[in-house]
DNA sequence: GTAGGGTTAG
């Protein structure tokens, strides 16, 4: 061994350092103590970048300790490297500590602090920090402007990031890729698709998998699939590989739109492209699948996972819960704990939403009061609210009322809604109308408030308050969402509206629907006019339900698709109970399979029967 | 004889 000084020393400590061998760059600098020598500032600043990567806060501070007996801290570098650590480590007091007592900080300690308060979620503060920054004069480089617009895009602040826009293009620094990705990821993020698609296309040069993955993000999150899809086949022609964040982002839009067939293409890209493993891609193919109505291949695909992370384990609670499968749920989430990952919020609202869709009122409870205690989550506003319809769907009301006044905040739109539905169920006018005024606050432009609220007073006989709330709505010009049904056949999606002319093959569908009515008469159906909130005739409102857009697209299904193959119909609105009686019925007597998606769960029928047990 | 900060997901 040749003797060693303090610079080669040093070399080895940032040689590891650099090229990711934490732990050794760690034991070198452990080692050159123990030979008696003291660290200079170099040697420092590479063993805290190797720390700070294996997030070793612990060692860090031991670290910080260390340089401030050798007086390092104050240095320039050590101490941008000490904030940057704490920030990574999650601990902002001694990040903002240390920050604060460096005497000189370039816009390399600026750009830590700007980042360091947007990954911990400070959006506001990060803003700010990018002003004094400005206002002190320090240069600002394409570094700075990469972590101040994803604050902007946080916040979706497009003002500002707008501002940031044109102080880029003034500086020259809009065509660098990192630069470029920011913006467009800003102003997908803010909803400005336009301005994100004009980055996009101004800077070809530049475009890249990260740039096409925010824009395609961007359309998703419009439910401008088309566009998105368009953005994918654009990126292929170009010979870009597309990576685990572009299938999650348009994987989960297929889940949205329930649109299965691409789903599963898009499934068959991510085995070619080996990223089936990856713990978001293979979540959200578990939540597509679960979403699409296929259980069982959802059921399959979690389980291929080796190491299911706690993503893959939420989708799983969030399809049995979404099908209406309680047991399951409960089962799944024990066996998540068994497997030593730990619950978090999104667990939870998953969980409480399978006990609220199967009536398991007091499992939902205790689930709800031992989620801070035992897990450590505190309940947020979703986790309220789902209380509140576990409640109501259960018909208690006025525990539901009790709860709502003992929460220490107000519910939020959710919450109200689904108070207001369970008001509209067991036909309590007073607690509807205290929960429709709010609502009324919370989301105006909300047609679904109105409509229930017109419903609780029909059912009760009060047909001037029906037409006082109509006109409520013509005057505040809120349009009634109307309800509509799609069914895809290969790759083509059929939609369906109420009392829908539209389709090339109407005459044979509504033959078909007239059969399948006479046959369900036969075994016991009665159309159940009294859900109808009209004062119209008795003949009208029959009328008006068997065309309802579930029935047609199921009479369409029946005659287009091949027999024995299960008939999936999604729904943007929630089922009614006339329809919810007659799909049982049809099922009897075609003998298939019937799954309808509906806006929040969904129904197997089948033999005459439904998996929800007539409680949704 | 060497060093620090930046972009996409449930």
């Amino acid at each position: 061994m040749p003797q060693r000084n303090i610079v080669s020393w040093t070399a080895m400590v940032s040689g590891y350092s650099q090229s990711g061998m934490y732990s050794e760059a760690i034991n070198t600098f452990s080692m050159m103590r123990v030979a008696g020598e003291n660290p200079t500032q170099f040697a420092f600043s590479s063993v805290i970048q190797a720390s700070t990567a294996l997030g070793w806060l612990v060692y860090g501070k031991q670290l910080h300790c260390l340089s401030v007996k050798l007086g390092f801290n104050f240095e320039l570098f050590v101490g941008s490297n000490f904030a940057d650590m704490y920030w990574k480590c999650g601990d902002l007091v001694d990040a903002c500590r240390v920050f604060y007592e460096m005497p000189f900080k370039d816009e390399v300690s600026w750009t830590a602090m700007i980042d360091g308060y947007t990954k911990n979620g400070n959006f506001e503060e990060a803003l700010l920090a990018f002003k004094k920054m400005a206002c002190e004069g320090i240069k600002v480089d394409q570094h700075v402007f990469c972590s101040t617009l994803g604050a902007c895009a946080a916040v979706k602040n497009s003002v500002f990031g707008k501002l940031l826009h044109s102080c880029i293009v003034k500086l020259g620094l809009e065509l660098n890729i990192f630069v470029g990705n920011a913006l467009t990821d800003m102003y997908s993020k803010v909803g400005d698709m336009e301005s994100a698609s004009s980055v996009f296309r101004t800077n070809s040069e530049c475009r890249n998998v990260v740039s096409c993955t925010s824009l395609i993000d961007g359309y998703v999150e419009k439910d401008e699939i088309e566009k998105a899809l368009t953005v994918f086949l654009e990126l292929k022609r170009k010979g870009i590989q597309p990576n685990e964040f572009t299938f999650s982002s348009l994987i989960k839009a297929c889940a949205n739109q329930a649109a299965l067939e691409q789903g599963t293409q898009l499934h068959a890209q991510v085995i070619k492209s080996h990223l089936e493993k990856d713990p978001f891609v293979s979540s959200v193919l578990v939540d597509m699948y679960g979403k699409c109505g296929l259980l069982e291949v959802s059921i399959h695909v979690f389980g291929k996972i080796k190491v299911p992370t706690d993503i893959a384990w939420n989708s799983l609670v969030g399809v049995f819960a979404q099908h209406g499968l309680g047991k399951d749920t409960i089962r799944t989430f024990d066996q998540m704990r068994c497997r030593g990952v730990p619950p978090n919020e999104i667990t939870f609202v998953n969980l409480l939403r399978g006990c609220s869709h199967n009536g398991m009122v007091e499992e939902g409870l205790n689930y709800f009061n031992s989620m801070a205690k035992e897990y450590g989550v505190e309940p947020r506003a979703e986790h309220y609210s789902c209380v509140i319809d576990l409640l109501g769907r259960a018909g208690r009301l006025k525990e539901a009322e009790d709860f709502i006044s003992r929460m220490p905040f107000e519910p939020n739109a959710f919450g109200w809604c689904s108070y207001l539905g369970a008001c509209r169920t067991y036909g309590d006018k007073e607690r509807g109308e205290v929960a429709a005024e709010k609502l009324m606050k919370l989301e105006p432009e909300n047609s679904g408030t109105h409509v229930l609220l017109s419903n609780i007073y029909a059912s009760a006989g009060q047909w001037e308050d029906v037409r006082s709330v109509r006109k409520m709505m013509r005057e505040g010009k809120v349009k009634k969402l109307p309800g509509y049904s799609w069914v895809d056949i290969g790759n083509k999606t059929h939609v369906f509206g109420v009392e829908d002319g539209s389709h090339p093959q109407i005459t044979e569908i509504y033959e078909n629907l007239g059969n399948l009515l006479d046959q369900i008469r036969k075994i016991g159906y009665v159309a159940q006019t009294d859900s109808i909130p009209l004062n119209m005739e008795e003949n009208q409102k029959e009328r008006l339900l068997h065309h309802h857009s579930e029935k047609i697209a199921i009479a369409f299904a029946l005659i287009s698709m091949p027999a024995g193959k299960p008939i999936i119909v999604k729904k943007n609105l929630r089922i009614c109970v006339d329809c919810h009686s007659a799909i049982k019925l049809i099922s009897t007597v075609v003998g298939r399979k019937i799954i309808v998606r509906d806006n929040c769960r969904f129904h197997h029928f089948e033999d005459g029967l439904c998996s929800c047990g007539d409680y949704w």
